[in-house]
DNA sequence: TGCGCTTGCTGAACCGGATAAGTATCGAGA
DNA sequence: TCTCGATACTTATCCGGTTCAGCAAGCGCA
């Protein structure tokens, strides 16, 4: 009931092992008439190559890793994460690549988790998300030699082949989109601090905004009864603001309802916008004017990129399309009517 | 720069390779000082274990699989994969188990995916999901003699181990609650048909309504989409539905948005409950009154029972609390005064 | 006829650990 | 003093592949 080898397979052929290994990996060596009778041993007895004895020839372990800190609950919730772990899937499972997936509670300890896999063989490259300013996690790839690719923007990348999407241009025609609307009071419900794309929206969002609006940016943890309680906070205020963008979906829908709950008709009062474009925000009244990307897409091309470094190559940085917007429903000028300039 | 091996532990400590194995693995046959001064060296140049060499000598390869075929559309928005997931990662990373994640296009593709794993002994074991009406996949892993935790009803795992949570019961208690509120016309937007949970909760839905109420159900891809369509559907019906049950969060969200565009209240006209409870459930208006269980922790379950059916124990099959009615905002008594028996 | 080259294969070393078997050293007990 | 037995190692082998050196046979060619 043991496992066949390829010493089995070479006794049942009358030939060496070596003979069987040079058959099975279609290497010169052997004549076609012997390949063909191995082949057919070896297939009819269930031979599969031991990953494990191939790795300690140095082989590649054919699996990438993918730790990820966040906390379970935003996890569960945002489907960003599902959709570009199932591009990068696409991508592994056609050349028969594995991932390694382990959820880590900070830094350091997704740090060791890749220590780990990296110095046990079990990984032949990483996929760096959620990149922070200051993160650590570059320089420690780097210095472990641990091959990898970053999903975020080259300002944080350090030494690593980052895979990003513009966040400035989107957020800027948003801001555009909503000024020509009429709205001039544009608020902006942005995730983590910490994180780089945060950052750059964050940057992006004032400067779209500076002498055109009145703006304001509030910081959450992505969850939707953040998202809520920003969106009620704003939505209180003597002078609330008559759009509101948001960081993700979740936290767009959250919103959404904490403005109907007071009695805010969307779009009428309030227009809101959601950054990423799931089935949900479709799924709500009004349909949610979104920021839509193709994320399979992204997390397909990191996985490409990365198979590209592990094999020896250098692939450039990419820079995927950017998310456009899609209005929907949730957006229109606004019902109240403001003091607009002639020229606007 | 190439990975340190025991071998060069073994030169610095100017001992033998045999005895850095043993200081490194806590056996006897070194002297404390010994075992110290290799520790000491290996910690120093950063000495990890190939897994491919131990896994070579017979060891395990300490991790298991789970391949996931369910169109990614679905995986991306319902939060119960995720939570699922990332329970069964709490389990496995506290024993520094990995986790291969594959997705799959269809069962044979699945069953092609762990024959191959198993083969090149890249997994000790796997855990299934979204088990099916006549699944190939119990006998498949049973035939491979590949370790396996079943995550659903024992009467469709076969061979295998189950971990389930009852169906039958939350079904039941839904019902009861909604016909002791006064509803009488109930209806049920349930996910695949070929599920076997989904052919269980139909079963005790027909029973819990049968002569006590009308009741009709409506079979889904568990799309938000999907169940908007069956809702709009239902409350276009002359004699619409009081209360909605829903298979999965998502069309519950659907089914809420559908419902308030057809400009029925919720719950006055409608009443409407979600089976699993994310933070979805709670970020709509009305909150879902939802059915809700720890999925992290029937993640975590399953896990620990396939980590110990790999160890060579034999752990029983675990019935996981069962789902149990969080009532929120959505359900309420009819608003459309119906007949009501004296006695009900 | 002899030389060199290619073809087709064998045998052995090797990867990095685990482990069984063997050996040198030392202290205790008879 | 000799033996017994534990202690603390070393040596050798094995796991399942890959790969290199070697070698015999067959062929072309001078």
């Amino acid at each position: 009931m043991k496992r066949p080898t390829i010493a089995d397979v070479a006794r049942q052929a009358g030939v060496s092992k070596g003979a069987v290994s040079y058959a099975l990996n279609g290497r010169p060596g052997v004549s076609a008439s012997t390949r063909a009778r191995i082949l057919a041993i070896a297939e009819e007895i269930g031979w599969r190559p031991s990953s494990a004895a191939r790795a300690l020839n140095g082989a590649h372990a054919r699996a990438v890793g993918l730790a990820v800190c966040r906390p379970a609950r935003t996890l569960g919730v945002e489907p960003f994460f599902m959709e570009l772990i199932s591009g990068i899937e696409s991508e592994l499972s056609d050349r028969s690549y594995a991932l390694m997936l382990q959820m880590a509670a900070d830094h350091d300890q997704e740090i060791a988790i890749y220590r780990r896999w990296w110095g046990e063989g079990r990984i032949d490259g990483a996929i760096l998300v959620d990149l922070h300013v200051d993160d650590p996690r570059p320089a420690a790839f780097a210095s472990l030699g641990l091959p990898a690719v970053v999903i975020g923007h080259p300002s944080g990348a350090g030494p690593l082949l980052p895979v990003w999407s513009d966040d400035d241009g989107p957020v800027r025609e948003t801001v555009r989109y909503l000024l020509a609307l009429g709205h001039r009071r544009i608020a902006r419900v942005a995730g983590l601090p910490r994180l780089v794309h945060t950052v750059l929206r964050d940057r992006a969002f004032t400067e779209a905004c500076e002498g055109v609006a009145e703006y304001v940016t509030v910081h959450t943890d992505y969850t939707g009864e953040e998202g809520a309680r920003a969106t009620r906070r704003l939505l209180s205020s003597p002078d609330r603001p008559t759009a509101i963008v948001y960081d993700n979906d979740i936290m767009a829908v959250a919103g959404l309802s904490a403005a109907q709950e007071l009695r805010l008709d969307v779009p009428g009062d309030l227009s809101v916008v959601a950054w990423d474009d799931s089935p949900l925000c479709q799924v709500v009244r009004p349909p949610l004017t979104a920021l839509s990307r193709d994320i399979a897409a992204y997390g397909a091309q990191a996985a490409r990129r990365l198979l590209s470094l592990v094999s020896g190559e250098d692939p450039g940085p990419h820079e995927e399309e950017a998310a456009r917007l899609t209005p929907r429903g949730s957006t229109a000028p606004p019902r109240v009517r403001e003091r607009v300039p002639a020229d606007g």
